[in-house]
Parts: structure tokens; sequence; C-alpha cells
DNA sequence: TATAATATGATTAGCACC
DNA sequence: GGTGCTAATCATATTATA
């Protein structure tokens, strides 16, 4: 966008403010208020530095503002927003770089483990040495642990590796399908969550994805699949990417010292009005910028409850169309039928975002012209169908299970509202999902082409300060049915 | 009685620094 | 390798309101 744009101008900066210029002065000045607020001392620079000193003050490097000043062209023309919109861009683009295409794919995901694994090697081997059996087996226990790769783009996103996707990997013996499947679940788990995960889940290593980089909301998710990787493609139209791009409104409230550029994970309550109350009567003190600890204050406050400028000093959360659009579902998605607002939010924050899944289902396309029989488990409000969907691949058979009612009527009337022509199967639990059961409807559809499903997360996540408890916690235990189920489907799909 | 609003930290990981 | 900081996080329990 920034390079087919018509005011593209070179922009020269002053050698003072190279690259290499020690970036902890500017922090220095920017912490004093006083001297930013004094116009006595910016007069006498230019437009240029100026507005480089107001990137810096807003947190980024010397070297990003000027980089983007040089693509945006000059200051007068482009505005903060552009600047700061094409430094989200270079940030990402950056995140690009560290994915090396040249790699093995288990390197390139797990080059930070190697590392950890360099730096522990040389006292592994002291230790050995010493013959100290105990700390042999805890090291080595360390090193098995699965690291969460930087940047968190799985096999490759879209919007910044489309030219260099991996194109094949090695799955464990005995891993491959059909049946394919897809298990989902948060990224950020207590410790050795994932190593068990993986291990059940025949030892396929867990593709870590951020879903910032398929819409304007984080979301980081681990996802173990063994679905193909080459040929992938994503929904179209891309999302909005930014923040500004997703809600043009709050540009005009934004402040130049809040310099998000996405949002947070969407989570399954809001920020309450009166936190966003005490917040505006703490900027209400200030004519112009307020102090830095009031805007320390207003930031984490902001980027806790993914709070939005809605108007001069009014912050407010999401609303639920807002949540639907950032997560990839349709709007109104939710909307109706009896469905309380907070439960919207409940089960919006616990679904898929459907761009990241679509573009990992988007292989099935190629494999299954004519539809698919689908095993959805824990399906929520039916993100993995949306997803197919609007892929346009044709659901046939779905046998769909949800504990939650809300979230069966939401996605019964989708269902509906789609006209689609295929078999709906609705069974509320999983522990009904025996072999029997599983026996006579793969009978009576010709068996399951894929079992997609993301467990319970209520024992895994950050934000449970009550029971955190880890996979064997009350619900996210339930992951074991998942297992079981799908290691039924695998067994009788064998058999026949 | 049901729904809405509100208050409630800890566990990770990464980083700079020593 | 220790320490102190920043930062993020598919939520639950209790209280208020309709």
């Amino acid at each position: 966008e920034l390079e087919s744009s018509p005011k593209k101008q070179q922009c020269a900066i002053s050698s003072q403010w190279s690259s290499d210029y020690d970036e902890s002065f500017l922090d220095d000045l920017s912490d004093t208020d006083s001297w930013f607020d004094d116009e006595e001392n910016t007069s006498s620079l230019s437009d240029k530095e100026k507005t480089l000193l107001t990137l810096a003050n807003m947190g980024y490097t010397v070297e990003e503002a000027s980089l983007a000043m040089d693509r945006c062209g000059s200051c007068s023309e482009a505005s903060l927003d552009e600047l700061t919109d094409c430094i989200c861009a270079a940030q990402m683009a950056k995140a690009a770089d560290a994915y090396l295409p040249d790699d093995k794919p288990a390197k390139r995901l797990y080059n930070e483990y190697d590392k950890l694994k360099k730096r522990k090697s040389s006292v592994y081997e002291s230790l050995s040495r010493k013959n100290q059996r105990g700390y042999e087996k805890k090291i080595l226990n360390e090193n098995e642990m699965i690291r969460i790769p930087k940047p968190m783009i799985g096999f490759g996103v879209p919007c910044l590796t489309e030219s260099c996707q991996v194109t094949d990997r090695n799955l464990p013996e005995g891993a491959t399908g059909p049946p394919y499947f897809y298990y989902e679940n948060v990224a950020l788990t207590p410790k050795g969550v994932w190593d068990s995960i993986s291990r059940f889940l025949y030892d396929i290593e867990p593709e870590f994805v951020d879903s910032k980089y398929f819409c304007a909301a984080a979301r980081k998710r681990g996802y173990i699949h063994n679905l193909p990787i080459h040929n992938r493609f994503p929904l179209l139209p891309l999302p909005p990417l930014t923040i500004h791009a997703a809600f043009p409104l709050t540009r005009n409230w934004w402040p130049t010292w809040d310099t998000r550029t996405k949002l947070n994970c969407l989570q399954t309550v809001i920020g309450s009005a009166k936190m966003t109350h005490r917040i505006r009567k703490a900027l209400e003190n200030w004519d112009r910028e307020p102090p830095l600890h009031v805007q320390k204050y207003v930031r984490d406050e902001c980027r806790k409850w993914n709070l939005v400028w809605v108007g001069r000093n009014k912050l407010a959360p999401l609303e639920c169309d807002e949540v639907e659009m950032l997560l990839g579902f349709p709007r109104n998605h939710t909307r109706g039928g009896g469905i309380s607002r907070t439960d919207r939010y409940k089960s919006l924050g616990n679904s898929f975002q459907v761009d990241t899944v679509a573009y990992h289902l988007s292989v099935l396309k190629y494999l299954y012209p004519g539809g698919i029989n689908l095993l959805s488990l824990f399906s929520g409000i039916g993100g993995a169908e949306v997803a197919l969907h609007r892929l346009g691949i044709t659901l046939k058979n779905v046998l769909s299970v949800e504990i939650s009612e809300v979230n069966r009527n939401i996605f019964r009337s989708w269902w509906e509202q789609t006209n689609q022509k295929g078999n709906l199967i609705e069974v509320p639990d999983v522990q009904q999902v025996d072999d029997n059961f599983l026996g006579q409807v793969m009978d009576s559809v010709g068996g399951f082409d894929l079992v997609v499903g993301g467990s319970p997360c209520n024992n895994l996540a950050g934000s449970n300060r009550v029971s955190r408890d880890g996979l064997d916690g009350k619900q996210s235990a339930l992951f074991y049915d998942y297992y079981r189920i799908l290691d039924s489907v695998r067994r009788m799909s064998r058999q026949e």
C-alpha cells in the first residue's frame, strides 16, 4: 500500500538522527514531560525532527521512526497514523525475516529451542562428568520441553510469508491421515501441558500461531494436526490488520502516546463501565498530555481490557459485533434468538479465529472437492464450520458435540440461515459419543474425513485466577475425550 | 430467580543487567 | 546464572440489578 501511495517522497534525515544514534538520549528527554510540552525548546527543530521526536516519545526506536518517515514521505504529508501503521508493517516484516526459509521446518520452528539446548549442553556435560544422574534426568526433561517459537507464525502466515511457505514436513510414523484431525488450545499453558497433549496426539509437534497475523487482535494458540501444509490459501478479502484499519473512527480520538496497533486477546468478559469512568476522570485533569504515570496507568488498563478510544478522554470495550468481525464471523452471528449480551461475549471469547483456522483447513478443498463428513467436538459457535463454509468446502454430514445450549442455538441458527444442505447431528455431551454410537454414525455416513475440536481451556488459561489446575483440571481434562474419540475414529476407519 | 456488572492475581516468558 | 523488570492472558466468584 505504502509503495503504491502517490505521496511517496524522499525525506532525508539529517545525520544526527541516523540509526546508530543512541536512543536512550531520546528516552531521557521524553521522560521529562515539561520538556516535550515546551514550545520554545521544540521550535528550533524542523518538522521532521519534531515528528521523529514524537515517534520516539511514543516508544518507537529512532531506527523504526526514520525508516517509516523515509517510506511515507515528508512529515507534513504523512500523518502520525500513517507513520505508526508503517512501523507496524515493518515490525511484521521483521518477524518474517526471522523466519528462515532455507532451514528444515523442525529447525525453523524450534530454532530458539536449539539455542537453549546449546546453552544447556555444557552444563549437562559438566554434570555428567560428576556422575550426578538425578541432574542429568532433570536437564534432559527440560530439554524435551516444547518451546513456543518467535515469531509465532507456525508454518507460515499469508501476510508475511506468501512466497516462501514451507512445502512439507515429516509427520511421525502412524500419524498421517485420513482421517485428518485438527486440535486447538491456548498456547500459553502451564508448563508441560503441550508436551502431554503432543504425546497423546501421536507425537506431532504443535503449530503455534498468533492470530494477530490474520486480524487486528492477538490470539496465541497451539494447533496439532496432520493436515498437509502446502498450497494453503487465505480467506478473502484479507481482514484489516491494524486497529485503525478495523475501526477507522477511533483515529479521531487516539492519543499519540497510546502506541498500540493491535488489540490483545479477545476474552470472555469485557471491562467494566466503572473502570472506563475512572480513566476518564483521571484524564480530565489535564488539558494536553497527561503526565507519564497517568499515561502508564491508562495504557496498562487499555492493554488489559482491550479498550478503544471512542471520544475525548473516552475509552470503551469492544461491542459484540466488533468482536464477531475480528474473529471472522458473520455480523450478528451470535445475535438474537434469546441470547444475552453477556453470553455473546462468553461464546465469542471461547471461539476460534475463523481466518486462522480456515487458512490451515484450506488444503482440504483440493482433497475433497465433493465435500466432507465432519466430526466437530466442542463445536462452540461453529468456528470450524464457518471456516469450511467460507472456504467453499461442502459440509455433507456433521456430527457436532457441544455442551452449551446457548452455543448449540447459535450454531443451529447459522446452519439454517446459510441453507446448509447437509445432515446435522447434534449431541450435547462427549460422554454420549462412545464406540457404539460412533460406529452407528460412521456406518450411516461412511466415515469421517475430519475430526476438529478445541478442548476446554478453563484450567489452562492465564486469566483464570481460581482454578488454573492444568490439563487434568475439571474442564480441561475433557482433552482426553477428544483423544479417545479421535483414536476410535482412526481405528474404525482403518478396519473398513 | 435470572441476568448483568464488578472485582479479583498468578504463571509464564523474554529481556537487560550484573 | 541470578534478579528485577515488562508483558500477556479462549476466567471465576461475588455482588448488584431487573
